[in-house]
DNA sequence: AAGACGAAAGTGGTTGA
DNA sequence: TCAACAACTTTCGTCTT
């Protein structure tokens, strides 16, 4: 809804709206036009408040980042007016020099205590040196871009981190950079498609075999297991059943139809706990398996076998 | 009693007009 | 920019072991 007020003095509808003070004033003719503030209330309140939320959620976290910069540039000012008593050159270079200075150690505290936050998520998460290094590289570069203006530091951190992940083949998920950077899955994953898209750093979709080795390990499957699991992957990759499909719910599925001709059976429960998906998901893949490939034969004997 | 299975409704992200 | 859509989740009831 819209509100197209006219002046009562005037009927001009240029009005003029004073968020502070709550005040609509005619740009025309200077009235103050107090009582349609109380008449449309309502109406002026949502508005207000919308406009409201909406500054604070674009601007709200990262003031911490982007106030030095302003911090910065009062204090300069501030300290220019008192030294301008004297020489006026001197006190440009000063200011010039002190300005300078004072950015590019902004600059490096942000990257000292960006890289220490990196490091932290990064050893929580066991990762390679060489996937730390890419995300520090990526992350120096979004800050030279500026690219982390705008969002918090440690969102760009865990994105970086992620993109790094994805180019190692050595996936993560976006719930376990959650975890272990206590940032919202949604925001890392925004941020990691801004700064890639910003970076153009290209990234190929993850393939559900670099799960599978991680997710046997945590549920202590065999290396044979393991390799089986892996064939079939192949097979339904063949089969095109995995495009367009969350590669952890596939390489869950694999995992547990794989463990279950095995003998080495796991709950649905349990394979959905350690893949971050839910048994659903599961099913649904474990369906598509068994009747895009043969397995169901496989599955059948060994239901035969039990039964005797 | 626990696990497997499936239906239905809801959520967040992508896509195409 | 918005509505349609597919994948996935949540929740819950039923069946199997």
């Amino acid at each position: 809804m819209y509100y197209i007020k006219k002046c009562p003095e005037c009927s001009s509808i240029n009005l003029f709206v004073n968020r502070e003070k709550g005040e609509v004033i005619c740009k025309d003719c200077g009235l103050v036009v107090e009582d349609k503030m109380v008449e449309f209330g309502q109406d002026w309140r949502e508005f207000e408040d919308d406009r409201r939320f909406d500054r604070v959620r674009r601007t709200g976290q990262p003031m911490t980042y982007t106030q030095f910069d302003q911090g910065l540039g009062t204090e300069v000012g501030q300290k220019a007016d008192l030294f301008a008593l004297g020489s006026k050159d001197r006190n440009k270079f000063f200011r010039l020099r002190k300005w300078q200075y004072r950015i590019s150690t902004a600059i490096e505290r942000n990257l000292k205590l960006a890289l220490a936050e990196l490091k932290r998520v990064s050893s929580f998460l066991k990762l390679p040196k060489s996937v730390e290094e890419e995300a520090a590289m990526i992350y120096t570069q979004a800050v030279q871009r500026g690219l982390v203006r705008g969002r918090s530091m440690e969102s760009v951190v865990s994105g970086a981190l992620y993109a790094a992940c994805r180019r190692h083949e050595v996936p993560r998920t976006l719930d376990e950079l959650s975890e272990a950077s206590s940032i919202e899955k949604k925001e890392i994953g925004r941020t990691y498609r801004f700064v890639t898209r910003e970076l153009g750093i290209t990234i190929l979709p993850s393939n559900p075999a670099d799960y599978i080795a991680r997710f046997a390990s945590s549920l202590k499957l065999t290396a044979e297991t393991q390799s089986k699991a892996v064939e079939i992957l192949e097979e339904a990759q063949h089969e095109e059943l995995t495009s367009g499909r969350g590669p952890t719910g596939i390489a869950a599925a694999s995992l547990y139809v794989s463990a279950l001709i095995h003998g080495e059976k796991r709950t649905q429960r349990e394979v959905a706990d350690v893949a971050g998906v839910t048994e659903v998901t599961i099913r649904n893949r474990y369906k598509e398996l068994l009747e895009k490939l043969d397995l169901d034969k496989e599955v059948k004997k060994l239901k035969k076998k039990a039964g005797k």
